[in-house]
DNA sequence: TTGTAAGCGTTATCAA
DNA sequence: TTGATAACGCTTACAA
């Protein structure tokens, strides 16, 4: 069994027709006599062929059929979240259009093996995560001359990008607490940066990941001067941390809290819950992102709801119509709000 | 701008050098004096030049430096389970010592787009998922003659896999749970194949999926004719359902419950909560996989936890050995038992 | 409908 | 330390 793998010439050979013919044969871009077909087919199937070498047609037709996804964190720590998954689905449906698989790439800023965003055989990518880190992976992938795609991040204005309406969706779920009377409201917020440190903002400006800024804008547009506590991460443990710390002082504690995530949300209800504190009576909890938090009900909880799957599927759909030679604009998605069983006005005592 | 991207022949004319050793500048293979060095390097920016082409580079080599892992159902459902992101984690990280990235393949039996299992320019292959599907995709990926590593399925003798104990760690369960006194207990499967039906089993032989017949044949060690109740998937809602069937008859409610993971296990003690019944007092439920189950609190599910990291780790190392020549044996890995607090002896009426 | 031939951009080998 | 040259396996004008 020493011997190398058949190609497309050995087949041709045993077929008794040209290497062109054969590879006709297995790409069906011109028609050929039953009879030839048959006979390459039967040749490879002799010889064990299973049909073109993908590094070789890759090579020649300057396309791999694979689009890189770039994310910021660790792989685990993404797919934790619900958003990101959801649109992981809609990503991979976006782009088989294409026919083009997804390629995971973490550029985790110094990336020593390979293949990395630098060298990886991709012919488009998706920017994901959008923190400060994300000009650094813009700047590889725009040298190389491949066209990206940037979800939920700025990006300059001649980068198509998928965007969500995130200052307005959240102003609109703070408007709603404003007119059901909440005048003490905290927020709680997905992480700052990369650092991800936890803790009450002392400005504003201490936040750079993009969806954290803008939601926090959003907010800002209806309490200006409301206290921010910045989460680690967006999950139900974060959500606990923060509102642990926001419910410790029962002379302190606001009528309302809004996260930035469901999981946050939902996080900062159970410490409410273990606070004594009973949603939405005493306290009225808004999320974002409008995930099914499993382990919520029978709260239903009052958020907006993005369209995850959506946006990963406008993303794949950019990329796609990238590749096929058009320059798309950016696509700016819309969330619903919803309310639900976790806001109510303000106990008056 | 329509002038086609350098190569390495450009650069290398510009720097004055042969395209020999342009190359090996940018490989580093050889040593080249600094001069040299600098020459190619200044021409190489001048150009716009980022590095050898991957597809070429690829297809000179035989190596594309790429991964696949192979998913028997869509990715957003997969990824939603914490054990598959904590084994992509893992194996992000085996692979990583052959600097390979991954690619996300989905074997959904018939797919029209490419690339697929049978077109993607792959080193090798993981197979995750093992159901009955698994062999389709395991003889496609022989065929092509890619190295591959089953996680979690039966695969035959000569494909390194990566196992489980499921059956004596379930059995370990189980046993604790006939220590305790109980007799009268439920099993709330896994998916029992591609279908995933839900629902009482009239047979043991119904289960395909390699895991669910595992943990069930261990369960079924101890508890030979405990009623097994299939759920449609892994998560807390699908285990809610299931409860919900189960406790739907007070006067059949079993004393304990062994759910094949800890998302239906969570799932389980939501639903007999909902039954008005308290947990471990008036039923005991017994999870897999120890994984944090955001929102269980302030239960501590007794469990078999098992190494997801671990696992994707052993995976990827799996492949890496495999790459590098050498035909790694298969590992058997373990799961720790863990009481916690949700089984107690059964309440005595 | 089939064949000829020219690359695709690299890297490995070997000689200088 | 550098250079010439031959693959790597395939696809696609274009010609027959």
């Amino acid at each position: 069994m020493s011997t190398r793998r058949a190609t497309i010439s050995d087949v041709a050979r045993e077929a008794g027709v040209s290497v062109s013919t054969a590879s006709v044969v297995f790409s069906g871009k011109t028609p050929t006599s039953e009879a030839t077909r048959a006979r390459v087919i039967t040749a490879a199937e002799k010889l064990g062929y299973t049909g073109p070498d993908p590094r070789a047609a890759s090579l020649r037709r300057g396309r791999s059929g694979i689009v890189g996804v770039v994310f910021d964190q660790h792989l685990g720590t993404a797919f934790q979240d619900p958003v990101t998954t959801h649109m992981m689905d809609g990503l991979a449906e976006g782009v088989s259009r294409l026919g083009a698989a997804l390629l995971l790439l973490r550029d985790d800023g110094e990336t020593i093996s390979e293949p990395s965003l630098h060298t990886a055989p991709i012919d488009a990518a998706v920017l994901i995560g959008c923190n400060t880190r994300l000009r650094d992976s813009l700047e590889i992938v725009r040298a190389r001359g491949i066209p990206v795609v940037v979800v939920e991040g700025d990006a300059g204005s001649d980068i198509p990008r998928v965007l969500l309406d995130n200052v307005e969706a959240q102003r609109e779920a703070a408007r709603h607490l404003a007119d059901l009377g909440h005048r003490d409201v905290v927020i709680v917020t997905l992480p700052l940066d990369a650092q991800r440190r936890r803790g009450w903002l002392g400005s504003d400006d201490e936040a750079r990941v993009d969806v954290t800024v803008d939601r926090l804008s959003g907010a800002r547009q209806v309490f200006p001067h409301a206290p921010a506590l910045a989460a680690a991460g967006s999950s139900i443990d974060e959500g606990a941390i923060a509102g642990r710390t926001i419910f410790a002082d029962p002379e302190r504690r606001p009528t309302a809290v809004i996260a930035q995530s469901d999981l946050l949300a939902a996080g900062v209800i159970r410490a409410a819950e273990e606070a004594g504190l009973e949603v939405p009576r005493d306290v009225s909890v808004t999320g974002f992102d409008g995930i099914v938090v499993d382990g919520l009900a029978p709260h239903v909880l009052t958020t907006l709801v993005q369209p995850a799957t959506a946006k990963g599927r406008a993303a794949g759909e950019a990329v796609a119509s990238m590749l096929e030679g058009s320059r798309p604009a950016g696509l700016d998605l819309t969330c619903a709000f919803r309310a639900g069983t976790t806001t109510a006005p303000p106990r008056t005592t």
